[in-house]
DNA sequence: CATAAAATGCTCAATTCGAGTATAAGGAGT
DNA sequence: ACTCCTTATACTCGAATTGAGCATTTTATG
């Protein structure tokens, strides 16, 4: 047990925050401009002594850079290892940095954000992600190239395991797998960061980077809370963050679908939602839907105490999606 | 993003380990003597500059203080805001320790661990976890005890919280909670940490501890763990990471009854592991079985290239474990 | 008033799942 | 060798869940 050392270095910690929010059946994660080169950041600051809890610090830096207000928070993940490059200060301090990450839900703000703080949609961080229509066209490049990448030896589990998270083949997709599914195109050397992160050149020879790269290590944070997030719905009602008070099943719909990245089916979406009894009617219609008017929803409350895990199960189309 | 202000503070950072091994059909967490006051804790110790990644600190750690070797592990949560007492240590500095949980598995070692190393049976911590024989006689005390600490208020909802999750009501034990039921003792006053958190005399009046405290919230972070594996073994094939090379698939099923701490039906065990494709033989037989002999059965490891999710979708007995 | 667009309701077959019955193959005791 | 006990393994059955599609209702639009 910690003996307390003299050579006990003390470490920077980060407080970084993945924000979601869905709008019109978008998904967008809440980033901040910065002056240095990927332009595009997290939200995040230090860690400092007048905060009383992770959290709240977390919250105060999300306020302070962007006027966003968090509702849900929860840790995702601690990263220490890989991206925080371990440039020592010099006389026996480490300057690595640790950084905390966090996935915060809200349902989409009308107030002004900060100047600097803007709303990025998380597909043009990972477009392969969104198969609502069907397998994104990058896909079928982004599976030769990393096939091409195989040395011949181990060449028969890396395809096999390319195919298993890139799915062309017949594995089905696992909408769950996104940040193995970028941690692999990172060591495959097919993102930008990949070179930035070692200082190399990032070559322009064989493809353009897919996606659209973000500071340090954020992009791979904000594929972690995805992968998170995608799992979660599944047995806890996280969706109803998301949400506005009140909604129709088609909106909350589009926001599973918005998430999961795949189309689900339609009536057997309400059947799960009505014999799990996540909502309750509010009286209310919504005539804005182009055909028949529905019935407005909100959220139970009370499923929290009655069932053990409520979420939604949901799983793609068969055919859909395949397409 | 991160203005370099003077304000800002390093912390200390510890890193924690929750080893589990499975040893004849009972679960262990590998623990280390203290000097201090409750005598048992974690093995953990602060992060130094040396290490490369926060992984091979930890590990470092527990093998400095146990000589017991990690094979997997994982992170688990980062701990910032409660149980780490925020001393300040004077001048603008502040001595809060953030502490980073991981979760290890391994084999149960013959080895010999250090004399301060043993291991220690998960349910001597969390005796009302354990309902391989039914739920566990301690559980009806404890659910009465929760329930007399209902504020008449909110006593609907609180009530409602103490049955979903101690259940010994209608509703199914959910084996997951393991962190929440925890949480909940803690918070109404029912294991001595939370009194001595606050630097309050341990009461003896109503009852006693139930199981076994440990240093600092180092009984909280092994709950994380326990909550964590018991999910996890049923999406991924972590429980072969505590099985010897060659098992039967009894034995196998021991160690998944005891992690997760409920009774599993036989038959449809194996239905599950088979259909699955998880194992496969080896060509040899257990002869100490007390019966048929068993045919001995080996992790086959392509599975992790095959299937999308593979790992046990255990559930309990409808009628076991009910008794 | 016909038509399009959603919302909502219902059916059906294929799996999966919980549970139980039946059979096989050893060892121990007589 | 035979009986009994114990564990392993095989198979069956009904209930619940799940994937998929068809049918009907209720609006707005032209």
């Amino acid at each position: 047990m910690a003996d307390g050392a003299p050579e006990e270095s003390r470490v920077r910690i980060d407080l970084t925050a993945v924000v979601v929010a869905v709008d019109a059946g978008q998904p967008y994660v809440l980033t901040v401009d910065t002056t240095e080169a990927p332009g595009i950041a997290l939200p995040s600051g230090p860690l400092v002594a007048g905060q009383r809890t992770l959290q709240a610090g977390l919250r105060a830096w999300v306020e302070a850079q962007t006027k966003c207000r968090l509702e849900y928070v929860e840790q995702l993940y601690t990263f220490g290892d890989r991206t925080s490059s371990p440039l020592d200060g010099g006389e026996g301090v480490t300057h690595r940095a640790v950084s905390i990450a966090y996935l915060a839900l809200v349902s989409m703000p009308m107030e002004q954000l900060e100047m600097q703080a803007h709303w990025l949609s998380w597909y043009a961080l990972f477009p392969w992600e969104d198969r609502r229509d069907g397998p994104h066209p990058l896909l079928g490049e982004l599976h030769d190239d990393l096939l091409a990448k195989a040395r011949p030896a181990a060449s028969q589990a890396w395809r096999q395991r390319v195919d298993l998270l890139f799915g062309t083949g017949l594995l089905p997709w696992d909408e769950e797998r996104t940040l193995e599914r970028y941690e692999m195109l990172y060591n495959a050397g097919l993102v930008d960061e990949a070179f930035r992160d070692r200082d190399e050149p990032i070559p322009t020879t064989p493809r353009t980077n897919p996606g659209v790269s973000l500071a340090a290590d954020h992009r791979r944070i904000t594929a972690t809370a995805i992968s998170r997030l995608r799992a979660k719905i599944k047995y806890r009602p996280v969706l109803f963050e998301l949400m506005p008070p009140e909604f129709t099943l088609s909106q909350l719909q589009k926001t599973a679908e918005a998430l999961s990245g795949i189309p689900l089916h339609k009536q057997n979406f309400r059947r799960l939602v009505e014999q799990q009894n996540l909502v309750e009617e509010t009286g209310g219609v919504a005539t804005d839907t182009g055909g028949r008017p529905a019935k407005l929803m909100r959220f139970r409350e009370d499923v929290l105490l009655e069932r053990p895990r409520p979420g939604l199960r949901v799983s793609a189309s068969r055919r859909v999606g395949m397409a």
